[in-house]
DNA sequence: ATGCCCCCGGTTCGGGGA
C-alpha cells in the first residue's frame, strides 16, 4: 500500500498537476494540504473519475486538508482536538479497514508555519504541536497502524536544509520547534523518510523565490510519522521530486511511503 | 535589511505563505 503526503498549494490552481500525479504515481491514499478552498469548491469530480474517494476539511481562501483514497474510510474526523476555539482547517483523520479485522489510521495534517516568531503565530504553532503530541499519545495507545502525514513546517535537523544558517531564527527551525518535533519521536513515532535513507540534500519544499529550485535551495518539512505497527511494515520511501519541475508547480512535492500490510 | 514568487478573494491590492 502506497501512502503519500503533498502540500498542493491550492487544489483548484493545481488540478492538472494533481490528476497527472495520481495517474503516474497511483497512490492508495494521498493526504493533501493547503487545498485553499471550502469543501464545496474542491474539484471532486476529476478525482473521483480516477477512482478515488474524497474527504475534505476545507475553509475559505487558505489552509484546508483532504484525504484521497481508493477505498472509502470507515470513520472520518475533522479538526485536531484540544482547542474548540481553533477554527483553522488543518487536520483530518480517516480510518481504513484492512484484511484480518485490522485498520490503518491515517491523519492528514497541516502544522502552522509560526512566522513571524514575535507574533501570536509562533505560540499558536507550539500549542498546536503540543495538541498533536497529546493526540498522538492517545492514538498510539490503540497499538494500531497509525500514519501522521503532512506538512509539519518543521526542519528536523540541520542536514534537512540546504543552508541552516539562514533558518536559524525561523519558526521552522528554532530549538523549541525542533524539540517539539523530537517529542513525537520520543513517543515512538518514526520519521519514514529518515528511517530509510541517510541521503543529504533530500528536500520536499523549494521556495518559488530567488531561483531556490534551480539552486536546490530546499528544505525537508513534509513528513510521514509512523507508529511501530506501521514502521514495522514499511518497505520503502520516495520523494516525487520531478513534479517540482512541472509547469505551474506547487512549491512542495509528494513524499511517499510504501507498506506491506498483508497479514 | 528587504524582496524575490505564488494563490486566494475579488478586483488591479492585501492577506497569507515559508
Amino acid at each position: 500500500m502506497k501512502i503519500a503526503t503533498w502540500n498542493i498549494n491550492g487544489v483548484k490552481a493545481r488540478i492538472d498537476n494533481l490528476t497527472q500525479w495520481l495517474k503516474d504515481s497511483d497512490p492508495d491514499i494521498a493526504c493533501l494540504q493547503e487545498i485553499k478552498t471550502i469543501d464545496e469548491g474542491f474539484p471532486s469530480l476529476e478525482i473521483q473519475a480516477l477512482g478515488y474517494h474524497v474527504e475534505t476539511h476545507g475553509q475559505k481562501g487558505f489552509n484546508g486538508v483532504a484525504i484521497l483514497s481508493k477505498s472509502k474510510p470507515d470513520e472520518v474526523n475533522r479538526g485536531l482536538p484540544g482547542d474548540p476555539r481553533d477554527e483553522q482547517a488543518r487536520f483530518l483523520e480517516a480510518v481504513f479497514s484492512l484484511p484480518g479485522n485490522r485498520v490503518a489510521r491515517v491523519c492528514c495534517l497541516y502544522l502552522p508555519n509560526g512566522n513571524p516568531v514575535d507574533s501570536e503565530k509562533y505560540p499558536y504553532k507550539l500549542a498546536w504541536m503540543e495538541r498533536l503530541r497529546k493526540f498522538a499519545t492517545e492514538r498510539l495507545a490503540f497499538e494500531e497502524i497509525l500514519i501522521l502525514a503532512g506538512d509539519y513546517n518543521v526542519i528536523p535537523e540541520p542536514h534537512d536544509c540546504f543552508n541552516p544558517s539562514v533558518w536559524q531564527n525561523d519558526a521552522l527551525f528554532l530549538p523549541q520547534t525542533r524539540q517539539a518535533f523530537r517529542k513525537l519521536g520520543g513517543l515512538g513515532l518514526t520519521d519514514a523518510v529518515r528511517a530509510t535513507t541517510d541521503a543529504v540534500q533530500l528536500y520536499s519544499f523549494w521556495d518559488y523565490q530567488a531561483a531556490a529550485w534551480q539552486k536546490n535551495n530546499g528544505i525537508r518539512i513534509d513528513h510521514l510519522m509512523l507508529s511501530p505497527e506501521a514502521a514495522d511494515r514499511m518497505t520503502s520511501t520516495s520523494i516525487d521530486k520531478h513534479v517540482r519541475a512541472w509547469e505551474k508547480p506547487s512549491d512542495h512535492v509528494p513524499v511517499v511511503a510504501n507498506f506491506d500490510f498483508s497479514a
